[in-house]
DNA sequence: CTGTTAGCGCTTTCAT
DNA sequence: ATGAAAGCGCTAACAG
């Protein structure tokens, strides 16, 4: 497949061109500094050689490889993969590459594959959604290169930028959603409460709203999956059964929530007539399911290009106001609940 | 954000273990002409000085980058998602990384794409998804990396390594599944004829189905879409209504066949009661949706998996027995048609 | 505007 | 088992 082709360099262009290699790099780099009879004299024999830049020679001798590191945990995940798409089109747009990698929230990988990509010089690092620890910040100061994070972010490092949303206050407001709806009886499909960045967060904010309403948290209306849709079935399912049950469910993430909706037709129960859902993120399946989900608008795209953005700020040394983003969210209220309004944090 | 740390190079590390270079690069590189002891003192400086080694200057010294483009059209499709996924996890099992690039289907972006990447000297290319023009086939010619194309194919080339599945057949398969339910009236949504890959061949599947039954094509329960959920929705709507409406829909993505099964259902109908649907890919969404969506199930983890295995032995120069692979397909009938069988091509 | 000359950090013969 | 030395292809001063 393709011919051996004798790699033609920077210096048989020159040779060639007569000229030498530093006035064939200028003409390759847009460097102004040549003569434009020069310029094309040189221009025509790289095409005629068909001489392609060698862009790791370069980036050994620049110190610069155009190419920033991306730490994810599963690109399968359609709210990671439509972060991934918002990094990718800024760093396209800056003409950066990126090393895509899957963490699968593992943090030996994670470490692992940091390590790999930081041997690869790339210019600047996304980590995105995963804890935090100290091995993380061990090996984020060993290097100089700017990391920033996404969809997660370092409470025990003040100074580490991030690009997030307020998990907290979302959940409050979606499930505020549901108390303002009249509902007293709520229940939470959620996360882990070991994970931090998610699961944590998001029950703390349901906490919140319930005590503030003054309304009792009751244990049995609480599960925990892993935000896959058969964890929210199965969820809903068991919260659902029963006559103690929960009018109203807060649902962490989307996936689940659709699993919760299908969970309740399933049982006979109608939504939201006999039970109100609300989701959180609004990906794409928000929108492709009856009744349609109310959710949590996540600014998933625009976390990860303003990520990748402040990034590119940091490669160039561009001045930086602000290095710690909370993006807005919004309230997408569907069909899935009662109430029509929208709010945003 | 991190100290300006002075690079501290193979050189320093020799200097400081009383050793060469060549010494270091042969521990480095788990060399194993050295002397255990040896191996380890150098070991422990490595550490000790907290080396980390260039693959930069690695790359241009040994010509390889273990990096490999992946040129995809959008990775936030569930689709392409998966698919890279499976490229990912190969990759990583063999030690190379990624660099992600979107091109939206778009040929010049495809063109600019694989340009870079070349540029950045990757050990192969997997090109994903789009059609193969001559100037692809130019570029490609061009190179001697190794390039394999996944989920797409080049007619023109025979030599050209691909994986993906037999389209035309899987598109036969999933209309026959329709007409041995009794159907005679089966409407499809499709995609662009234009577009070879996808567009063109499922139509043409869907064409030889009738064909072979006797069974009339008739324009008016044909309808192209884009592929996105709403334009099955919009197609679905406009095709289900009218007394000659057809009795079950082809639909070429499950995408547009969850758009379809909503529209049957805002208009009243039953699935697969009134009206029978079959979608093709088989993402989680074909899972989530009540009724379960009956679908092609093609293997897409497969695909990126096996496309990138098959990349690797390209860039390690293994022995290869097959470079032209269609993966197999499975029908997966659930809820959204009647008939209960598994069939496989 | 153009050429000369050092490296960039590592691998890789070739000796020893 | 280990070292010396020549590049890999390009950029970046520094001259002129």
């Amino acid at each position: 497949m393709g011919k051996k082709k004798e790699t033609i360099t920077i210096y048989d262009v020159a040779r060639e061109a007569g000229v030498s290699m530093a006035t064939v790099s200028r003409v390759v780099n847009g460097n102004p500094n040549v003569k434009p009879v020069t310029r094309k004299k040189v221009l025509e024999t790289i095409r005629n050689m068909g001489y392609r830049p060698n862009a790791v020679a370069r980036g050994l001798a620049s110190k610069k490889t155009t190419t920033v590191g991306v730490v994810i945990p599963d690109i399968s995940s359609a709210f990671f993969a439509e972060l991934t798409r918002g990094i990718e089109d800024i760093a396209n747009m800056y003409h950066y590459n990126i090393i895509l990698c899957n963490s699968d929230l593992k943090k030996e990988k994670e470490l692992r594959l940091i390590e790999t990509l930081l041997e690869k010089q790339v210019d600047g690092l996304l980590f995105l959604g995963g804890e935090v620890t100290d091995e993380h910040r061990d090996i984020f100061a060993g290097s100089s290169v700017p990391i920033v994070l996404a969809a997660t972010y370092d409470d025990e490092d003040e100074s580490r930028p991030y690009v997030t949303i307020d998990q907290v206050q979302a959940a409050k407001d979606a499930t505020s959603v549901l108390i303002e709806e009249g509902h007293d009886k709520i229940g939470l499909i959620g996360g882990p409460l070991t994970d931090p960045i998610l699961g944590y967060p998001r029950y703390q904010g349901y906490k919140e709203a319930l005590e503030e309403k003054g309304l009792p948290l009751r244990e049995e209306w609480v599960r925990l999956g892993d935000y896959r849709y058969h964890s929210g079935l199965q969820s809903a399912k068991e919260l659902l059964t029963g006559d103690e049950a929960p009018t109203a469910l807060f649902v962490i993430n989307d996936e689940m929530a659709v699993g919760a909706i299908h969970a309740a037709q399933d049982l006979g129960k109608k939504v939201p007539d006999d039970v109100s859902v609300i989701g959180f993120d609004n990906i794409p399946l928000a929108d492709q399911v009856r009744p349609l989900l109310s959710t949590v608008a996540v600014p998933m795209y625009d976390i990860g290009a303003v990520a990748m953005r402040l990034l590119t700020k940091y490669m160039n040394d561009e001045p930086i106001q602000e290095n710690q983003v909370l993006l807005e969210y919004r309230l997408e209220l569907a069909d899935s609940t009662l109430t029509k309004e929208t709010q945003t944090g």
